[in-house]
DNA sequence: GATGAATGAGCGTTCATTCAT
DNA sequence: AATGAATGAACGCTCATTCAT
């Protein structure tokens, strides 16, 4: 009982904090908001999470978790490779876009200024270029080729990905430009790009 | 003397402004502590910034008309369309690894923290993507074919460096990944999917 | 207990600003020297007081309200319209001589200053005069005269009282003067004077 | 010549004070300020004056000399001794409502708190009272009485005049009364009670 | 376990004053 | 005599963190 009761107060605490970061950002939420906000007490915030940032931290790991749980679904749903790698490109910007609040501190934030952040927890960042890796090795055997290196080619797509949706977060596309034809476009060369 | 005096001081805090943001980031650097490593006074910073966000855009500004200039400078040593936009591309990402400090607030700075930047001080980072679609127009013309929009492929192919950069500098890519193997694949393709 | 303790604190808090102001006047204080004064740390102001006028106008509504009481309470011990005027009179000198550190916040500070002060609090002010003109009509009443206009008279009443109060605040009336003896001519000629 | 030229920057500097002590209120002129708009260095005023108390106390001064010349001027202008006291009341109040920056430094500013001004300067400020008793005491001649002590009186007619002065400065009058009916009540309230 | 009062370092900014030139 | 760059204490205020209850 005691210990279901923990969690709830524990994951009232992380929803809040997610919810203030997409609302204010970064810098403006502050200890004391998330606990009026959570509906607990200043200290009690300090039960479950050692600081600040071990708290950000947490929701991390759950934003992590959170992408790679949707990618796979997405992807699930195709059979054929190059379609689940479009799905697969798609399905990353649609969530930095919905997922502000989870994309900037997953992605945003520098690990040597997380002085407190464990780097051994990134590792759980790896397993969404594990997938891409994965699908990219389906479309060379599709294709019948051989992709040298398919972690590089990874990362390489993720690139792409990444800039487009931190220009859309940081609000920096040129306004003359449609963000779905940005989107697209990015994509599309993406795609194309692949060998 | 006197004048050289000034700007040896304006000098300096521009200076260690640049290096406390590399190495703490725009959230943590503080007016005093700009002060204390730049050796003067906290008031003097004000002798010659009004506030901080001035200061900011002083550096901000500085990183843009560095970053023409040097692509400009690049750029111009070669003739042929396709190997300009290589060079560009290739330039585009070496500032941002060399002066992160510049990168990070031209491109990262949200713009709720950009509310006294005056707009029309934007356009000068404008003139990167007009020199981009510039050299893309000379590809298409030098292969024969027109391009639709090459404002739209212009900031596309932004998205693919300005990733590369942002993960680079965030210190986001996996180890056993060699950076100049990851930038070049992004070049590559990049260069590749441009039609 | 807790309560208590908190409310210990917060009025510990209010009668240090009255103490300052009285030494220091308005312009003086500030929340450090509160803070330290009343001995407790200068966040903890903020938990009592959200800023700094809120705080002095929480001295300011004290003020009013004691103020009022003390000048209800003299004018109900006597039935004779000329002595209730007269004592009220010298009770509005001697609070403002008793009180200092109210008179100046209540009556002193300027407008500019006053600017988040809730204009519906200054009705609670307005009271005083209220009881000047109750008592000026039952004085014209009981002469079997009429007041054509008992607010006019209040308030040009009130200037001569709140002029000795100011002028004995700023320890301005000359020293081969007596003090009681000037009280005495101020309200002596008021009285006179009202018609 | 030096001198002259000396005393014209002295001047400016007071000028400059006085004005923006009009515009601005006490608290919010500044040294850099005064400088800026006098058209000297800041370090020039130091020159001429001390400190910014030093500064402010010879406004006080010249407010002083100011006033009494202004009163000295217009009762001058009326032999009848009742007129000349109307005259004088009435002198005092417009000289407090046209010069308030004067005013308030004048007669606002506890002496104790003004800690660097000698107080032997307030001297200065009883000539206006050895004026208002040497009227009085032409009235009483007038009237065929003796006036027990003019100088009491002079400073029981100053404090209504005075709390006329501060009330319509402090904006303090009620709306709903007619600023000049305010005065001219006080005045005749004044004038009538004299005996 | 839960609370929230209390702390005090830190923030951006202002300003009277000093002093080398 | 005149300058103005430089100083550093002080301001109102915020906030992560601690700890007695």
């Amino acid at each position: 009982m005691a210990v279901i009761h923990q969690t709830q107060i524990r994951q009232e605490i992380l929803e809040t904090t997610r919810k203030l970061l997409v609302k204010y950002g970064y810098n403006f939420i502050s200890m004391r908001k998330i606990a009026s906000n959570a509906g607990c007490a200043l200290g009690t915030i300090y039960l479950y999470f050692d600081n600040k940032d071990i708290l950000i931290h947490s929701l991390i790991d759950e934003g992590f978790e959170k992408m790679y749980n949707m990618l796979l679904d997405e992807t699930r749903k195709y059979e054929q490779p190059d379609k689940r790698l479009e799905v697969l490109c798609k399905k990353y910007i649609s969530f930095g876009l919905e997922y502000p609040e989870y994309y900037e501190i997953m992605y945003l934030l520098h690990p040597e200024r997380m002085k407190r952040y464990p780097k051994e927890k990134f590792r759980r960042a790896r397993r969404t270029f594990d997938l891409v890796a994965e699908i990219l090795d389906e479309v060379a055997e599709n294709r019948g080729i051989m992709l040298k290196d398919s972690t590089l080619i990874s990362y390489s797509i993720w690139a792409s990905l990444h800039g487009v949706v931190t220009i859309l977060l940081a609000r920096r596309l040129d306004k003359r430009i449609d963000q779905n034809d940005f989107i697209d476009n990015v994509v599309q060369r993406t795609l194309r790009s692949v060998i």
